[in-house]
DNA sequence: ACGAATTTAATTGTGCACAATTTAATTGTG
DNA sequence: CACAATTAAATTGTGCACAATTAAATTCGT
């Protein structure tokens, strides 16, 4: 079934093969973050966190209390997006705001008691969903690993290319 | 290489290290799928495209006229997503959308002789951005492939624990 | 043939992502 | 000290993602 799409349009047929969607790197990606951040959505729902909110509170688990800035800097986000989440997520009584005393610039944002005792639950979460992605450890390490290196490669600043305008 | 990740969680401090960031395959798809786009962002831009329009007209060029349910089914993406999407595409003047005269419920987006015209600019676009992934073709094709079972894993449905409710 | 389910898009509302701009605080320099 | 440059958040505006609902056309069962 579905033969009619192999025939010649010229002379040669993979003239766009580089465009075909299954060719698209960008498009396996896009569609494994979709499905796992769908997986998430279930369970981080019950502790009411989205996803993106439950990136930042790994975050603040990790590294403590910290700026906006800093925390942008750990999920490359920057403060239009971070500020309103931030809010939500304060208002949802997860963590605090408070403008620095030193520099009146920046806003330290530290975990509530509320948003400690949550820790616990999201472990939970974390494992359901891990355990089923279905890789082998060796296999999980070595996808993140070539996740990192296309991540770096295509963040590179292209400065090399000395505008040949 | 890589030794810290086997101390057993009984007593040592680790108890939430399945939390740190680095430990998120998650957060890896998340970093690599936005460096991704945000790589094709200025290129896009200059042919008028986002990220998700581009997707749009992969599809639309690879299969030809097809129904927004097609599309979904192709792309992972809901009405409420396409509508809207597709609006702003037929306004630049790329796609056409009309209702099927035998049923007139389904919309058949079709690309225009303007978005056909785009497509050797978008094949420019993609492999200045491909090429610098930084891969070899192998690497490639085993990422791609890991990606796209994890996918299959993910969005398996958990139809099997039949409510304990 | 009739009315109840089903199907397809569109709509509504919330939340992220990001460019561009704005505001306020701090730093650097003459 | 004054004042331009810099820095950190917040704000504004556009666009995507998705759940939930709505509206209209079609299909199905009787």
């Amino acid at each position: 079934m579905n033969m009619a799409q192999r025939i010649p349009l010229t002379t040669a047929m993979p003239e766009y093969d580089n465009l075909r969607l299954d060719n698209q790197l960008c498009f396996a990606l896009y569609a494994a973050t979709h499905a796992v951040t769908r997986a998430y959505r279930p369970g981080l729902g019950d502790v009411s966190l989205t996803y993106p909110q439950y990136l930042v509170m790994l975050v603040l688990w990790e590294h403590g209390a910290q700026s906006v800035r800093d925390l942008g800097r750990r999920l490359l986000l920057d403060s239009g997006t971070l500020t309103p989440l931030l809010k939500r997520l304060e208002k949802s009584g997860f963590v605090a705001r408070h403008r620095c005393p030193d520099d009146e610039r920046v806003v330290i944002v530290d975990v509530t008691d509320t948003g400690h005792a949550l820790r616990h639950e999201v472990a939970r979460v974390q494992a359901s969903v891990a355990c089923r992605s279905g890789l082998s450890r060796s296999e999980f390490l070595e996808l993140r690993d070539t996740l990192r290196r296309l991540t770096e490669a295509m963040t590179l600043r292209r400065e090399t290319l000395p505008e040949t305008d």
